[in-house]
Parts: structure tokens; sequence; C-alpha cells
DNA sequence: GTCTATAGGGTGATAGAC
DNA sequence: GTCTATCACCCTATAGAC
């Protein structure tokens, strides 16, 4: 075995199996993921598995809270540590980050949005769910005040919400789908998704800002 | 072979088994999805599933290929027997007719985008795709056509194409997490989607169509 | 901690009676 | 066509040697 061992150790079998676990986790699914898969992509013994973390659905858990807090992580560290933030300033570096992430991480939309529907979510309560509902919130929040300031038209707030994600998510889940149909390449898809990283804040003003002024004088920037 | 025999018998269990295993298929996928799960939703016996169709895999197959044709099948009635409409008028009738396939069927994006990364996917030259590729063209080259008169933006026409489908697929793909987030009821969810019928062309046009009319003089309607 | 061997239960598929 | 019974395999998990 090659040994990496800093002082220490080396890379640790428990790490080995977490990483080829959320590989093949995140990739096929609980079901249709094997515990010898696992076990034979991270290098080791399938007893060493069980051994380690109690069983396979122990396991997952382990990497869906993981690939949870991964997908909900950038937009929330973008948000929070930059209150002095223009609510469009928080936007762009919340898509920009967002975008980031996806393309290291081309599999987990399909597998957030698998977990969704299936049941194996995190608990109401978990504690990840309190920054990401503070989040939510407090962006609501923001959202409501500028439409309240006749900054950004009367829509459900909601629709703004789901546009911003849709437009920055969908995509990557439906990546596959893309390349296989218009026979684009890999590079061309990754330019695409860059371009977008300029385009998506374009487009949500162009959605929902309001032409002028509404309600008050304010105007934004341009 | 199974007989349906117009006059005889009633629903017979070859098309019990098929309902059932759509269904179940659908709504956990392959690998999660059991036999004796699907025999017992339809009532009927684990052997006869096995006697219609020949395998568990087989089975897959078929409802796979039903739902992929749901899939991109309201779209392309939209767009293939409506060549009169104008460019607008066709996306407007697309995506209303494909918001009520979507309300009907929940479940369809996580399975169409799920089977797209894991492989099961209907093979190149599949009879499914010739229409399919032939309403991709069809709607490419009428983008490019829009951007040529100076009717639409210069952008590549597979963001337009990805916002069109990003805007009406994904809000459905991510329902089960929007409703658990926000706290939405089912009505409240099917009324902002039915709202989203008359937004999204608005929002299209918003994001790509030209101020006014740059290469040529035609003017859109408003 | 890490391995081999195996228990124990589930799963897809079939044989054969009716 | 439809059922019961059963096989053969695969999968998770554990016991026990080192």
């Amino acid at each position: 075995m090659a040994k990496k061992s800093t002082i220490t150790k080396d890379v640790s079998a428990e790490e080995k199996i977490k990483v080829a676990a959320r590989k093949l986790f995140t990739q096929k699914g609980f079901a249709a993921t094997k515990t010898r898969d696992i076990a034979e992509e991270a290098g080791i013994n399938l007893a060493l598995l069980n051994y380690y973390f109690r069983s396979k659905q122990k396991l997952f858990e382990i990497v869906m809270r993981e690939n949870v807090v991964l997908f909900i992580g950038s937009m929330i560290g973008s948000i929070q540590n930059n209150k002095h933030l223009s609510f469009y300033e928080k936007i762009e570096l919340m898509i920009d980050k967002y975008i980031d992430m996806l393309l290291a991480n081309p599999d987990l939309p399909t597998f957030i949005l698998s977990i969704s529907r299936h049941g194996h979510f995190p608990e109401e309560g978990d504690s990840i769910f309190q920054s990401m509902e503070q989040l939510r919130t407090t962006f609501m929040k923001d959202i409501i005040e500028n439409i309240q300031a006749g900054k950004l038209k009367r829509v459900h707030p909601l629709h703004i919400i789901s546009n911003m994600m849709s437009l920055i998510v969908f995509p990557f889940a439906a990546a596959n789908l893309l390349k296989a149909r218009t026979g684009i390449s890999d590079a061309e898809f990754e330019k695409l998704m860059l371009e977008r990283k300029k385009l998506i804040p374009v487009w949500l003003k162009a959605m929902f800002e309001t032409g002028g002024n509404d309600s008050k004088k304010k105007k934004l920037k341009k």
C-alpha cells in the first residue's frame, strides 16, 4: 500500500471509505450502491466498513449530511459573511460561488433532488437547517423589502428564489441530457456554465427589476 | 401472449402490472424497487410479472420508454402541430402544456434526470429520438433566425433553451424541497405553478427580447 | 485494525400444479 | 393465465483468527 504518513499513519482506512462512499452514493444513490463496491473502491476489506461505520445506512447518512452541507453551504457563506454588500452584490457573489461548487460536484444536484423525494433527508430540526432557515428568512425579507421599496416587481418572492435556483442548478442536473442531445463537449459545457456567472444576475434583473421606481424615488445604480 | 380481446376480460393483469411498475419505478428508481412490491401493488402474483415481462430489466425499459415519451411528447406536439403560430405563441403553448403534464406527473423530472445519469437511457438511434431530434433542431433554427433578425439578444441559443427548461421543470424537481422548507401547501404550490404559465413567457421576453429592433426594422407585436 | 469465512435474509426468476 | 413453492444467487453484517 502507498503511504502518505505525514507523521502519523496515512490517509486512514476510515477516510478512504468515506471518500469512496461519497463518490458512489452521490453517483448512484443508496439502493444501487453495494457495500462491496464501496470497499473495492476504497481498496479495503468489506468487514472494515462495518467496523468503522455500523451499517450501510449509517454510512449513507454521514455522506448525505456532508452533501447537504456542501449544497447549501456556499450559499450561506456568501450571504452570511458579507452583510455589507448590496442585495445584488450578494446575489452575484452567491451565484459565482455556487457555480464553482457545482462544476466541482456535478452529481450533487441529482443526489439532493433524489433524496428529497425518497424520504432520506435530514430530519426537521437538524442543526443543518438552523443556518439554512436563517438564510432563507433573511433572503426572503430582503426580497420583500426590495419589493416594497419599488425596486423589484410585485411577484411572489418564491418565484424570485425559484428562478434564481432554477437558472443556477437545473443545467447541471440536466447536464448529461444536454450533452448527449446537443453533442456539446465537457469543455464547451463548462464554458457555458462560466458564462452564466455573468448572465444570471443580468437575467434576474431583467425579470424582476422595476423599470424605474414605482413607489419611491430611490433608483438602482442603472 | 396475452390478448386484450376487446370484448372479453377486464383490465388485464398485464396492464395492472405495468401501471404498478410505472408508479414504483418512477417514484423510487430501478434499484430501490423490488419486483415483489410491484406484484403487491398490482394485486397479482410475483410469478405473473415474469410471465408477461421476461425480467425486471425488461419491464423497467418499457416503463422508462413510456416516461421519456411522456416527458418530451407534449413539447413535440405543441411545436409540430402548430407551425402557423409565431415563435412566442409556440413557446406559450408549449409551456402551458408542459406545466399541465408536470402537475399530473410530479415524479417525472427526478426520474428522467436520474436515468440520464445512470446510463439507463434509451439508446442513441432509438426511434423516440427521431422526433425529439427534429424538434430540437427546428427549435434551435427558430431561435437562430430570431437572433439574426435582431428580435432576440445575441446569446448562445443553448442558454435560451436551458433557461426555458429550467424555469419550467426545476420547481417541480425541487417541489419537495420547496414545500418542506417554505411550508407552503400542495394547493399553494399548484397555484404558483399555474401562475408560472403566464409568467415564464413574460420572463423569457424580458431576458432575451431585444429592446427595439437591432439589425432589421421588423417589430415584434408589442 | 485488518483480514477470511460465513451466517442470515432478501431478491429475481422458474418449475410445475391447476 | 394464474397460482404456490422453491431455487440459486447476492447482499449486508458479524464472528473470530491474526
